[in-house]
DNA sequence: CTGGGGACGGGGCCC
DNA sequence: CGGGCCCCGTCCCCA
């Protein structure tokens, strides 16, 4: 289960409550870009019906009712290999699924920002909102932004360091922070509306995009596309040192990372 | 270790 | 400009 995380929004002083793996960027708080800290489910601010305190954004979506935390100490033990490492060390992406940061104490109060360590989670929020009132005057997607290399001003999301060419793709991706579609089912958030029918048929059990050589059928079309490859005799994605084929791009990865053609 | 399915994220294109 | 959709890709899990 994920961890929770929270953030005290600027404006208001109230704390909002983020599930970490669907918003973690590089171990930051996407609503301030900050470290942030960690708090067990029974500590968080509630309001009187007992419901948790949910501010900030008006079109955050995530209030009550889910199970949201299990452990307080342990990071999350997934990620066997991460197979981002050599190649996607680049600029921007690999975002997605940053573990959290340290639970060691030392490092939960210690500004992300400037390294000031706080004695208590209370005494960082207080320091971490003087970052957020100077760095966000407004809503902040442009102000502040140096110019590019060709003059153009990027557009700059105020929850993340992404940058963006265009105000359409900044407010798409925005969308990837504020998750404004909602399953009314079991509450998860989605950023798009399609996401959201990918998600609800998962409930539902509806499978419409069916194999055309065998009987399977998928939810999912891109699950389709991947099953598609199974039936073909040369595969997709080839290993350059042994030449083996593979159906998928994660196939040939793994291949690759666990070690046919370095450490043999 | 490998192959495959399930779920989902994000950029880009089209209308 | 916004929404819908496609495509590509990733991650996790399981057999």
């Amino acid at each position: 289960m994920d961890p929770l995380w929270s953030c005290v929004d600027s404006s208001s002083g109230l704390v909002e409550v983020l599930v970490a793996s669907k918003f973690a960027d590089r171990g930051r708080c996407p609503l301030c870009a900050l470290v942030p800290e960690r708090y067990p489910l029974a500590e968080l601010p509630t309001t009187t019906d007992g419901s948790l305190v949910s501010t900030c954004s008006p079109t955050l979506l995530w209030s009550v009712g889910l199970p949201l935390y299990s452990a307080p100490s342990a990071p999350s033990p997934n990620r066997p290999l991460d197979l981002s490492s050599p190649s996607s060390s680049g600029e921007e992406d690999e975002g997605r699924t940053s573990d959290p940061p340290s639970p060691d104490p030392a490092e939960r109060f210690r500004c992300g920002r400037c390294g000031k360590s706080c004695s208590s989670p209370a005494a960082l929020s207080r320091h971490q909102l003087s970052h957020c009132a100077a760095a966000e005057p407004g809503l902040g997607a442009v102000e502040n932004a140096p110019a590019g290399p060709a003059g153009r001003v990027p557009f700059r999301c105020k929850h993340c360091p992404k940058e963006y060419n265009s105000l359409g793709a900044l407010k798409m991706h925005i969308r990837s922070h504020t998750l404004p579609c909602v399953c009314n089912t079991c509450g998860k958030a989605f950023s798009r509306p399609w996401l959201l029918r990918g998600h609800i048929r998962t409930h539902t059990g509806e499978r419409p995009f069916s194999c055309p050589h065998c009987n399977r059928a998928f939810a999912d079309r891109s699950n389709l596309r991947a099953h598609l490859q199974t039936h073909s005799e040369v595969k997709k994605y080839q290993c350059n040192t042994c030449s083996r084929t593979f159906s998928r791009m994660s196939l040939l990865h793994k291949h690759s990372v666990s070690g046919c053609c370095s450490s043999a």
